[in-house]
DNA sequence: TCTTATTTAATAATTGTTACAAATTTAAAA
DNA sequence: TTTTAAATTTGTAACAATTATTAAATAAGA
């Protein structure tokens, strides 16, 4: 099954209309590794889509993220980005190059939940968690910073 | 001392003219409980300073983030939000009433590290790190949620 | 096919933020 | 103290990201 049949499939579980637009921006995120911006989903999908609106991805990433087939992922610089990945994982944050790259470990994870089980937070049903790494890329090589 | 005169030393510390303006703002985050928007900072300080501008704060606040006086922290809804308090700390975010609290405990800091020691990831020099909780207030007696 | 509801495209409006120039304040020099 | 220059702030304009609106297009059902 190729990713749009997979798409299709998905929309149709949520009770979604399964529409060109629709389809071709789900795959558009499941498939990218950058966490990317409306606009950045935009441009990807308008090369084989050249009639889509922008206002277009605005609204279905939004509404894909109401029906949990996508979620957000916090970044500094106030832009939206979204998650094609669900389920808990972390992020590293490039300072200098600004990425967002997924961190994936599970015995962080596990780490994680079994603290989090051992100490109650009063008040609080906890839905998800995720490790924010902060740090700087540098060159494997020369141990200079990458621009 | 009093919070304004500790906030006339860390400025005059990190090498920035002691003015009002800035005295009060950086009062005003250092105080504040809530990760505030700089808005929320010009509401605040606009109490007893009326003729403080808005540019200002928002100027203000990206000056002192430079100096390591207060640090940025992420807010899904993109708005800015600054954070008084340096340092690894963790964060919980209500999904239902959209705060944003301090969650400190020096033993998940040191879980955290640890592991980070011991699993090096490549080509990366780690600055901070925080663990984002995602989940929902509840009202403590009656189990329902808080609006 | 006809009818109706849903979705999209195009564009306007809004919002949060940044840029700018004039006015004010501060600090230093005379 | 006055003079001068630099730094800061104010008030406003510009900007970019996002959201709202509305008419056209599309899809589904009768
Ligand atoms: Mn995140
Ligand atoms: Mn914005
Ligand atoms: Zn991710
Ligand atoms: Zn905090």
């Amino acid at each position: 099954m190729n990713t749009l049949e997979f798409a299709k499939q998905k929309l149709t579980e949520v009770g979604l209309k399964a529409t060109q637009q629709r389809m071709v921006i789900l795959a558009a995120v499941q498939q990218s590794k950058n966490h990317p911006s409306p606009e950045a989903v935009y441009e990807k999908v308008r090369v084989n889509n050249p009639s889509i609106s922008l206002g277009t991805v605005y609204n279905t990433l939004d509404i894909f993220v109401e029906k949990d087939l996508i979620q957000t992922v916090l970044a500094k610089n106030g832009l939206k980005r979204y998650d094609g990945r669900l389920g808990n994982h972390n992020h590293i944050h490039c300072v200098n190059t600004n990425e967002i790259l997924d961190f994936e470990d599970e015995e962080l994870n596990d780490l994680v939940l079994e603290f989090l089980k051992r100490k109650k937070i009063e008040n609080l049903d906890i839905r998800k968690f995720s490790l924010h790494i902060q740090g700087e890329k540098i060159d494997e090589k020369k141990n200079i910073k990458i621009h």
